[in-house]
RNA sequence: GGGCCUAUAGCUCAGUUGGCUAGAGCGCACCCCUGAUAAGGGUGAGGUCACAGGUUCGAGUCCUGUUAGGCCCA
């Protein structure tokens, strides 16, 4: 007997085994090994967009580091070139903000605060860089434990010199085509820190604050009363002489003197109401609320009108008497200035429903400001007292302290209806813990619609057509999703009042006009790639631009400054800037790569790094830096729910507790575009699903253990089409094409269906089955035996390739022992392409075979629940062989395919008890030459030959 | 509120351009094997395809709306 036996345990051990894996495939330079295997093969460019160094990874990481692992690998055993170089982005505010907090929390927040401002930003930064790198060490372990192959000794990261100097020359490409230009935009403003902040710097807190009612009277009473359908006759009868006024509510009294507009919404119902003797316009579905407010006594609706129909009507502003000087750069209509808007924002909430405007003071009312022409006016300073622009009974004052002087102020002026203190939830800077404001500031922009020097298009215009016609995008609704995006985008906004990142290389004049060209972006760029950016917080103006020459920058307007007189910026760039040009900082500084095949993230990146990334290359090379992109969904509860940070295991317990190569095959059975769930048992479910495929894969090594393929292989190709074994390598052939095209479209999940489905179905239940009569009893040099051990043998080779990218350690493991080299550390299934095929003969018939067996296996089971016949070996099958076509095949391979001891054929399926025959003491079949042989055994002529017995 | 997407057996998913008695695996139930054995094999029960309309001879598949959920905006 030829039982099976091999040293491939069934057990995985994935969480001791992997890293042995991992510490063989370093020692060997697998990647390294496989660059130059690999070289003059067609390259498959791919890009790894940069994840944010902050933190352990997560299942998002593991998720999209698996993905992109998959594309590697099987690019890679499909014969190409795939050099792949891991990213890190390491500016920002996370990690400055990480940084920022902790030391506030060592109480060295007030001693920095007293340094000089370059200083401040250089301690800053260095502890965030500190802070980066040790996040990059811990997620790049991270990612290793998940067994991704990449350049890890040679990552990219943004914080790199070089990298940093080719943002920048990406930026520099933007000036040159005066595509960069500076602008007003209302920003979260700490006054105490006289700061711009983030969102994630604001801590809401209660506030006790005063609202205020205010009328603000029309211009012309006749123009009002028409827009309520009211002529003049009608008034004249109704006694309306009073001039109307527009009623606003505000939290916010201060911003009053930066009122430029009211907004109304166009669809909702406005009435003109008469309140103890004066008329007033407001939401009709407020009135009451309102008038309560006011204490009104004689309230009367006059008439309604819709809000569409009021926009246009003018107010005077209740004590500025002057159109304000307008935003930078932004056109103006004056016409509008004090004027009804219509806004979408408005609700019907609370105050009066219509909305007192400052476009200087907040996001919706800059953006109204934007679309209207109206000025963005700002008249409050960093340190948030009044300018020069005000009335002189603010002017200079803290907008705090105006809160009462301008309620004051109405209410002698017969403006105010009503006032009053009340509690509301207020942001505040989370470091001072003081209210925050919005204040307009200048910051950088990219133009989107601007020219550039390809073809004149404007950026917005180039990436709508690539998207349209060229990019190749999976799943295709990410075009959709991008082009509904690129349609819909402002300006992009690329400055932050931050220390962590890359500088805006702006200089300032002495009379504070910005002094900033191509030429000296690329100038500063030079140093930079050289030094790092900390050089723009340690040299002097002068330094920095000793490689600018004037005379050739044909931007350059007026004279050159002297660099001694300039000051240097303190804006940085937007991260989205830096990471959209890591097509420049990575892949065509490394290797001239360009463009990329394909990008490959999570469906938020369709407004990140697809669209940024795109932006950067269009701008600069006219390009896209990739030809498509794939996208994947985010991981929720198994609920659908979005996932909570706290709830479930982490990255670090689920390598603990299933190891990586099941974690990977979980994430290849993903159905990835769209949501995916994610529970426990879901790698439990993954872990079986595994095991049964390492089981299969154990089988077929414990029967090679006694093969030799150099000695005892044949050709697949000399064998009878007929033979089983023949049968089960054309079944690979169409396994191994399904596979490399899903591989090919993405299609992980397609490939690991296949793969489990081939290890259940045609290997387990089907061939495996029928084959372990000949391995096990047949002499071990018999032909049959051998041929059987051949195609075993060249399934386990095609399969753990096959299975490689998917799962690295486990396919590896299985081909080491499969050609005998556990001791040989260089030998990798990694290094081997994907077998297509063996040259198997292929014969059609045998699908008649299949419906025959199935027709065989049903006979059977009627037959076992109508009598005690359990066991198949006791029975033989006749099968119905109408058309001839069974009887070409072997007889033996037909009855070992229903593991029955012998079948004929007739017209009709039928199986019979064969009890009453001898049995075979080795193989367990009842066979008609079951005979005592010489050594007193029943054995059969075959089993009896095996042993060399007569 | 807007853009894009998802919704098929208890669970994970297939279902090309509308034509099926709606499929597969897991799980479950029952049975076999005991020479892949903390393995292997066989059989079976599970669905008004989220809901409501509509187009059509015919709709899981197309259209409209609703509900629930996700990503990104506002």
């Amino acid at each position: 007997m030829n039982l099976p036996k091999t040293s491939f345990p069934m057990k995985a051990n994935l969480v001791q085994n992997e890293p042995a894996s991992q510490k063989r495939w370093a020692k060997a330079g697998l990647y390294e090994q496989l660059r130059k295997a690999r070289k003059g093969s067609p390259k498959f460019v791919f890009h790894d967009g940069p994840p944010y160094a902050n933190g352990s990874i997560h299942l998002g990481h593991v998720l999209n580091k698996s993905l992109k692992d998959f594309v590697v690998r099987s690019r890679s055993m499909m014969g190409m070139d795939v050099p792949f170089v891991p990213g890190w982005d390491c500016h920002g505010l996370p990690i400055e903000h990480r940084v920022v907090g902790d030391l506030v929390a060592k109480g060295k927040a007030d001693k920095l605060a007293e340094l000089p401002v370059e200083a401040q930003h250089s301690a800053i930064r260095k502890a965030c860089a500190e802070y980066a790198l040790k996040q990059v060490k811990l997620q790049a372990g991270q990612m290793q434990r998940l067994l991704t192959m990449a350049d890890y000794e040679n990552p990219y990261l943004t914080l790199h010199p070089s990298y940093e100097g080719a943002v920048l020359e990406v930026l520099a490409s933007l000036f040159e085509q005066d595509l960069v230009y500076r602008a007003l935009k209302p920003v979260h403003w700490s006054v105490a820190n006289q700061t711009a902040l983030a969102d994630a710097e604001l801590e809401y807190m209660d506030r006790e604050d005063l609202s205020v009612y205010v009328e603000f009277e029309a211009m012309d009473a006749v123009a009002v009363y028409a827009a309520f359908g009211i002529d003049e006759a009608a008034r004249d009868e109704r006694e309306l002489g009073a001039t109307p006024s527009f009623m606003i509510w505000t939290t916010t009294p201060w911003t009053l003197p930066a009122n430029i507009a009211v907004a109304v919404h166009a669809e909702s119902s406005y009435a003109l109401v008469r309140v103890d003797g004066s008329v007033v316009v407001l939401a009709e579905d407020l009135v009451k609320q309102v008038a309560a407010k006011g204490k009104a006594e004689d309230v009367e609706v006059l008439a309604t009108a819709k809000g569409g129909s009021l926009v246009g009507l003018r107010y005077k502003h209740p004590f500025v008497n002057e159109v304000p000087p307008c935003g930078l750069g932004q056109a103006v209509d004056e016409a509008k200035v004090w004027s009804l808007v219509a806004a979408d924002y408005v609700t019907m909430e609370d105050g009066t429903g219509l909305v007192h405007t400052a476009p200087g003071h907040g996001q919706d009312d800059f953006q109204t400001g934007v679309r209207e022409k109206l000025p963005v006016y700002c008249p409050v300073r960093g340190d948030g007292t009044y300018d020069e622009s005000t009335p002189d009974w603010i002017r200079g004052k803290s907008i705090w302290d105006a809160n009462s002087e301008i309620e004051r102020w109405l209410a002698k002026s017969g403006h105010l209806f009503s006032s009053e203190r009340f509690m509301h939830s207020y942001p505040h800077d989370w470091r001072s813990k003081t209210p925050v404001i919005f204040r307009c500031t200048e910051q950088w922009f990219v133009a989107v619609n601007g020219p550039t020097k390809h073809g004149g298009k404007g950026l917005r215009e180039m990436a709508l057509a690539e998207a349209k016609e060229n990019l190749a995008f999976v799943p295709a609704w990410g075009k959709s999703r991008l082009v509904g995006m690129l349609e819909s985008r402002p300006d992009w906004c690329i400055s932050r009042q931050r220390s962590w990142g890359v500088p805006v290389p702006a200089f300032y004049r002495e009379d504070g006009s910005v002094f900033t060209t191509a030429a000296v972006v690329r100038a500063v760029a030079a140093v930079i790639a050289d030094k790092g950016t900390d050089a723009w917080y340690t040299m002097s103006a002068a330094d920095l631009l000793s490689g600018y020459d004037a005379a050739s920058d044909p931007q350059l307007d007026g004279p050159m400054p002297e660099p001694q007189t300039l000051s240097k910026g303190w804006d940085i760039l937007d991260v989205w800037f830096e990471s959209g040009a890591s097509w420049n900082g990575c892949m065509r500084a490394r290797t001239g790569e360009f463009p990329m095949e394909v990008y490959l993230e999570g469906s938020d990146q369709h407004r990140g790094w697809f669209q940024s990334s795109l932006l950067c290359s269009l701008g600069m090379m006219g390009t896209p830096a990739y030809k498509g992109i794939v996208t994947h969904g985010f991981m929720v509860d198994k609920d659908g729910k979005k996932l909570s940070k706290s709830k479930g295991d982490t990255v670090e317990d689920l390598f603990s507790n299933y190891g990586a190569d099941v974690i990977r095959w979980w994430v290849s059975s993903l159905a990835y575009d769209g949501d995916m769930k994610v529970d426990e048992a879901f790698f439990k479910v993954a872990g079986e699903s595994y095991r049964k495929v390492r089981n299969t894969v154990r089988f077929l090594l414990s029967n090679l253990d006694d093969y030799d393929h150099d000695a005892h292989g044949s050709s697949p190709s000399d064998w009878p089409a007929t033979s089983i074994d023949a049968w089960v390598l054309t079944r690979y052939e169409k396994l191994a094409s399904k596979v490399i095209g899903a591989y090919e479209r993405y299609a992980f999940r397609e490939a690991h269906q296949a793969m489990y489905d081939f290890c259940n179905e045609t290997l387990s239940s089907v061939y495996l089955a029928a084959v372990k009569d000949r391995l096990y009893c047949d002499s071990l040099d018999s032909e049959r035996r051998r041929r059987t051990q051949c195609a075993m043998h060249l399934l386990t080779r095609g399969l753990s390739s096959l299975l490689a990218p998917l799962l690295p350690h486990t396919a590896d493991e299985a081909y080491r022992s499969l050609i005998g080299a556990e001791q040989d550390a260089e030998a990798s299934v990694h290094l081997a392409t994907f077998d297509a095929g063996f040259g198997a003969p292929q014969d059609d018939r045998w699908n008649a075979v299949l419906k025959a067996r199935d027709a065989g296996l049903a006979a059977m089971e009627l037959a076992r629940s109508k009598s005690d016949l359990d066991n198949p070996l006791d029975t033989g099958v006749t099968l119905a062989d109408t058309d001839g076509i069974l009887a070409a095949f072997d007889s033996t391979d037909l009855a070992d395919l229903l593991g029955v001891s012998r079948v004929g054929f007739g017209p009709t399926v039928s199986v019979q008890d064969l009890r009453d025959e001898p049995r075979c003491e080795r193989s367990w079949k009842r066979d008609s030459t079951v005979r005592e042989r010489s050594d007193g055994g029943l054995l059969s002529d075959r089993d009896a030959a095996a042993l060399g017995l007569a």
